[in-house]
DNA sequence: CGGAGTGATGTTAGCGCTAACAATACGTCC
DNA sequence: GGACGTATTGTTAGCGCTAACATCACTCCG
């Protein structure tokens, strides 16, 4: 479809007013030609130290500002980027759009958004396409749910665009936590106290981060040759993690639990306290994530913990790298971090 | 300031491909001349049907795009709005980006935002001068902090600009949720219990939501001539709210605590769970935001619920009219919900 | 001392699009 | 039947900017 030039809709009354100075303006008042100025606004070509100040006196006199549209007009580059976000406070998603947006304004690019509100293949390539309207030169699609992977499938392969969170089968260049480490190291630690197995609380099926998290989960088990409990799956929201945590309630053997995050985790502590169960006295919880709570749960959550600004940071680099023309190709892992806390104390 | 054209760096070896297609293109396929094709794009004028038809089969042959810098150089509008945003995890600030975010989208604008990590005048300045350089036509300033209030003094008159959770105090039309209303509400909640005062945790005195929550709550407590007791301020951190409640321990007459937000609430709950004393048996505890774990704490939390989708709809409705030209002034206020949980049940 | 550099500036030609006006073909109306 | 409105299409002129080339005035060196 194309663009149907909606904004406003001739509603407006445009004031005609004096307009934004332009390259000539300074120009005249500098007594020079306008490609002087242009040289001296871009810092490209040499001119003379005086002639320079002098241009610059006028530059600020008028509060010139350079004509975004004409320039990219002219170059055909935007100096925008544009990402596909998740609507949502999740904080993973939330804190990676900080990330990419602070790697890109120091690189000097401005960053349009486009929110989604449920992630699925044609409302991706809707948000794709919207920001290509916007002339985004690359765009990063924060995707951390499967049919995002199969969204970018079928994305467009005329500009240089990268994901975040997504599943090693995309299409797409990905930029992601270790999930699956971090997994590891969860269970690993949860096994290390003592426990004959650990119970999962997983996330959302058709989420790639919990499927890493899950895997992750159930390799360590198998690796070591023990029981792989029947997962119970969440939604991430702290309500379905209180529903997991009434299910496993009254399990034979239940001693360790790994919700696929903190959210989750802080439903199962009010399921199990509800229940007279005692964490860490009786039963280990660990989550995934690190929100700011996961300190000040009742009790304190162990968790794992993700650096998004360097998510963020990898992510811009490498959509800059293809928006060079290179191909960096490989999928890059940012580690995950354990973070031990009062909910699997040992006892 | 004036932008150095930084993106890129000239860095980029220009792979120089074929470029997008442009209405002469379109044109030159469909037999017309391409203010034809522009009539059609932008249904502008009378076009024969079959000749309309003709130009979108070459449209979608072409995959036709239109050039939003050259029409954007031409018309003068650029078709985006600019929102700075505070970068934080905070979710009243983060739930306001989408909710503009989706109202601009529909209306057919497209959003950039510029994230500012500590709220101040300077910080504030620069994000709103590099919006101006991306050439948005109007800016939203998501600005719950008093800085924010001193930086948009200062910010400029020749484009629209209106802030959202920002005091009344501000020089521009500001939306909000009635914070003090909320506060009224859940205090009056409390004393409706039967205490005989309130404390409260109150969120840093340089936020302008934090100062309204706390004069709904004084000025309720001393319009029924009851002792109105020091508050203990913390930062709206669960840690923050964690040593207020620790602070708060043995107070004589603790009965209730207003919590300014949900995560020091959190935090409070912490320090009295840890201190022995229950909710809501000994002591009544209610917050404000009604973040989505609130329902899930040990107890469940009393808060208050704000509407931040319709905050965003508000919010870029009211940048609609000024852009409009129109000046619709007055402060408006987003009702606030009083939603009572377990941590204030009656005993 | 003349031609070749080099530094500093100017001139020209668009980028792709829309506003404004021009041109043509019909009917309609008196 | 000719003036006139309306529907449809085309032509022209920039918007503000940068790339590419042109123009000078010097300096340098054989």
């Amino acid at each position: 479809m194309v663009d149907r030039a909606k904004p406003g809709e001739q509603t407006r009354t445009a004031p005609p007013g004096p307009r934004q100075p332009s390259l000539a303006d300074v120009a005249g008042m500098a007594g020079v030609s306008h490609m002087t100025v242009s040289r001296v606004v871009n810092e490209s070509g040499p001119v003379r130290p005086e002639t320079r100040e002098r241009v610059l006196v006028a530059v600020q006199k008028l509060g010139y500002r350079p004509n975004t549209a004409a320039r990219a007009l002219v170059t055909g580059r935007s100096g925008t980027l544009g990402v596909v976000a998740l609507e949502s406070n999740l904080y993973g998603p939330a804190s990676t759009l900080y990330g990419i947006e602070n790697a890109a304004r120091e690189a000097g690019y401005g960053v349009a958004i486009c929110s989604v509100t449920r992630p699925g293949r044609t409302s991706i390539g809707d948000a794709v396409e919207s920001l290509r309207r916007q002339a985004v030169e690359g765009i990063v699609v924060i995707a951390p749910h499967i049919t995002a992977g199969r969204a970018l499938a079928a994305a467009p392969s005329d500009i240089p665009l990268v994901a975040v969170g997504g599943g090693e089968s995309a299409p797409v260049p990905v930029i992601s936590v270790d999930q699956y480490d971090g997994a590891r190291r969860v269970t690993e630690h949860l096994l290390a106290l003592g426990h004959r197995t650990v119970w999962h609380v997983a996330g959302p099926e058709d989420w790639l981060e919990a499927r890493d998290r899950e895997r992750g989960w159930r390799e360590t088990l198998e690796e070591r040759g023990l029981r792989v409990p029947a997962v119970v799956r969440g939604d991430w929201s702290p309500r379905s993690g209180y529903e997991a945590g009434r299910a496993l309630v009254g399990k034979r053997g239940l001693k360790a639990v790994f919700s696929a995050n903190d959210q989750m985790a802080l439903g199962v502590l009010r399921a199990f306290t509800e229940a007279g169960i005692r964490v860490p006295e009786d039963v280990h919880v660990a989550g995934f994530d690190d929100v700011p709570e996961a300190e000040y749960f009742t009790p304190p959550l162990t968790t794992v913990r993700q650096d998004f600004i360097e998510v963020g940071r990898r992510t811009f680099g490498l959509l800059e790298d293809r928006m060079a023309g290179g191909d960096a190709g490989a999928r890059r892992l940012v580690a995950a971090e354990l973070v031990v806390r009062e909910s699997t104390a040992s006892r």
